[in-house]
DNA sequence: TTTATTTGACCGTT
DNA sequence: AACGGTCAAATAAA
């Protein structure tokens, strides 16, 4: 993280020029006839090249925030500070020293977070939004006041094996019910030490699970799954606790998954997701491949591939934050270098396509 | 038999 | 007290 000055000013620079390149093909779409879609991703992009500039412009401000409060759990490599004992005990009711739950729920809280609004085709939508790489398993489902659809809440399926904290929550949008936003919550460390956790392709049968899936079976290769569902998975990173949060990213086809641990895919980092919306283990996609809008900044991948890669995410920090797409929200960056280690790969290709919205 | 899901209860936070 | 998140017993599926 050093020349940490020259790699924002270039990342910025990088996300203005993107914007103005994204806005002069809108130009461009406008007095064509493309279709409205393309020219909402143009838009997207635009306004999310700025977001981000202003992220960077704010966190550079702002980078105190990641002061490393000893958090455990997050940790790929060695989850447990000092004491080694496992931190699902704790968790276990059966534990209910005072000092130890206030400490579980701190640690829920310090984890990071991040949203994904995953929209489905209309033909696949019945079968659920995405596999996204990992086995999770349902633990719970709520009404959640104000909404139509039950939220249901999921936690990595090897938890208890590998002390894998990951969760993530389902919640069918309102407003569109193809739709659903799910929010991650904490990383995997279940697959990066070792690769046992491998791609097991089983069938993810997440949310919808109230609908049929008789043919949810298995597809959930990655690049069945990738096809299986199209569109617009925006992204964004909020960071609960204080600080609100912000960018939402807009991937028109985005693929969910993939993020196996082995699956490497090396490449580039998602140049404007890197420090946004990035975690998402799941959006990275390998596959897809058509345009590539982004070209990710070395700097960046520097960067962040870095820090994550160090475990910086033993602090973890602070959570992201993103500025929400309506334009009006002026972006509070809060980041957060706790993302996972494994899922970054500096190298990811990002050749999403519009990837970067 | 083992593993996953359902679902009401419990608990912490607001 | 209400709400959201998690637990865990009961149940279903593999």
């Amino acid at each position: 993280m050093e020349s940490g000055e020259n790699c924002e000013l270039k990342t910025l620079i990088n996300e203005l020029t993107h914007g103005m390149e994204s806005a002069k093909r809108l130009k461009v779409h406008l007095s064509s006839t493309s279709s409205m879609e393309t020219r909402e991703l143009l838009v997207q992009k635009i306004l999310s090249s700025y977001e981000k500039a202003l992220l960077i412009l704010n966190w550079s401000g702002s980078v105190e925030l990641a002061q490393p409060v000893g958090q455990m759990g997050i940790v790929p490599i060695s989850p447990v500070s000092g004491d080694g004992s496992p931190q699902r005990d704790f968790l276990d009711r059966g534990f209910k020293d005072h000092q130890e739950v206030t400490d579980v729920s701190k640690k829920r809280k310090m984890m990071p977070r991040w949203t994904d609004h995953v929209r489905v085709s209309s033909d696949n939508w019945m079968e659920g939004p995405h596999d996204d790489g990992y086995n999770w398993r349902k633990y719970g489902q709520k009404d959640i006041l104000g909404a139509k659809y039950p939220r249901s809440y999921y936690r990595c399926t090897y938890r208890n094996i590998k002390e894998c904290w990951a969760t993530k929550q389902v919640q069918r949008s309102d407003e569109d019910p193809s739709v659903f936003e799910i929010t991650y919550r904490g990383k995997h460390t279940c697959n990066q030490t070792n690769n046992s956790i491998p791609a097991p392709a089983s069938p993810e049968k997440q949310e919808p699970r109230q609908h049929n899936h008789n043919h949810n079976h298995k597809q959930n290769q990655p690049s069945d799954m990738l096809m299986s569902f199209r569109t617009g998975l925006r992204v964004n990173t909020e960071e609960s606790d204080n600080k609100e949060m912000a960018s939402t990213l807009s991937f028109p086809s985005t693929s969910y998954g993939c993020m196996r641990s082995e699956n490497v895919f090396s490449p580039s980092m998602l140049d404007n997701n890197n420090h946004f919306g990035s975690f998402s283990q799941s959006f990275i996609s390998p596959a897809t491949s058509e345009s590539n809008y982004f070209s990710a900044s070395p700097c960046q991948m520097n960067n962040f591939g870095g820090v994550y890669t160090m475990q910086h995410s033993e602090s973890d920090l602070t959570e992201i934050i993103s500025a929400n797409t309506s334009a009006t929200n002026s972006p509070i960056l809060d980041l957060d270098f706790s993302l996972d280690p494994v899922q970054l790969d500096p190298n990811f290709p990002f050749d999403t396509p519009g990837f970067f919205t």
